[in-house]
DNA sequence: TGTACATCAGTGAACGCGCGTTCACTGATGTAC
DNA sequence: TGTACATCAGTGAACGCGCGTTCACTGATGTAC
């Protein structure tokens, strides 16, 4: 049952979002490419008219969640709270693609790893336009020093078993890096 | 064909042992039973002697792991400087287990998360005592914040293509933690 | 101390299962006239 | 615009493979006498 142009290029649209969430959700080896093709309301017998593979899956997966990954642009300490908060902890599917997937790239393909390589790029230089009151080599530090504790933060609080605790380590690296960028003249 | 006592319990420990090194270098689920069993010089069949599953294996490896990463105790800019080296970045195997293994521990059963949970109680409290020219509040902050951007400074140095950026990661998270501790006051 | 034997740590073949991937087939699409 | 047919996106059974786990067996250990 062949479908429209239009229809393909939306399915395979959908196949990437869905795999983006399940993959955040679960990592990229406890996914099955029948589950992605189930979750995209189709079988897994057309996976293969797609992508070459699950490897291509993955490519190509990141590339579209890490540019797709531009959002805010406003103001840092507004999305410094929101990053930072158990409601971001607690719903990894629809949450950062680097703190969800970050560690787990290192095991994956040189395509995979180029896109990681990128979206990390834009995401420091993202930060950095959202720091305007530091002068550049502050604002540089600090992007990549916020952006380290942010995904780091959010990856310790997801590991551990202690809701106090994990509350904890996502308050106080908050107040830690607000407080580092709140004076320029002391980096 | 039977082996005595102490034969047996240096065995466990070389099966913890290796694993640990297999664990953080490749990932639990990359990691196949038989392969840690050949690591440590015995065949795959005897694992549930000394195991009941891959999942037990997984939580004393990490209670194993966690536990025995007591080391340093001394100065905190000198841990900083090896944690966030090219070198620590380079050797996953032989490197912090947080780094290599925090984010994978999500899925992993509530035994894993538990040793999780007090190995990073700990480290926190090491961190503290490593640090006592700040007044209290300011280094518990300082603390957590700081190992939440050198675990994840390390994840994202690892997770790159790019060296230069990789290192720049890491030497920027390095340089934005010294400037968060030197001078408490502005916490 | 020496011998007889029950114990049990380790061996390696075998199992069932889910995975990524392939392929012959189907039937709607979209083009040629 | 309407018809005839080649194309090809999607289907679902089947494949080979590696995994975690089981089990009958082996032979050194360590205990009972």
């Amino acid at each position: 049952m062949k479908v429209s142009r239009e229809q393909m290029a939306e399915n395979r649209r959908r196949i990437l979002e869905v795999a983006s969430e399940l993959f955040r959700d679960r990592g990229f080896d406890a996914v099955s490419v029948a589950e992605v093709m189930k979750a995209a309301g189709l079988t897994h017998g057309g996976f293969y008219g797609h992508f070459s593979s699950k490897d291509d899956l993955v490519a190509q997966t990141l590339a579209h969640v890490l540019a797709a990954d531009s959002g805010e642009g406003g103001d840092f300490r507004a999305y410094l709270g929101s990053y930072l908060s158990p409601r971001h902890r607690d719903n990894p599917a629809a949450g950062c693609p680097t703190a969800g997937l970050a560690a787990a790239i290192r095991h994956q393909t040189p395509a995979a790893r180029g896109a990681m390589t990128e979206g990390l790029r834009a995401q420091i230089a993202r930060i950095e336009k959202a720091l305007p009151e530091l002068d550049p080599a502050d604002r540089h530090r600090a992007a990549i020093g916020s952006w380290a504790a942010m995904v780091g933060a959010v990856i310790l609080a997801r590991a551990i078993a202690d809701p106090a605790l994990s509350d904890e380590i996502l308050e106080q690296t908050r107040a830690w890096i607000e407080a580092g960028i709140k004076d320029g003249a002391t980096l």
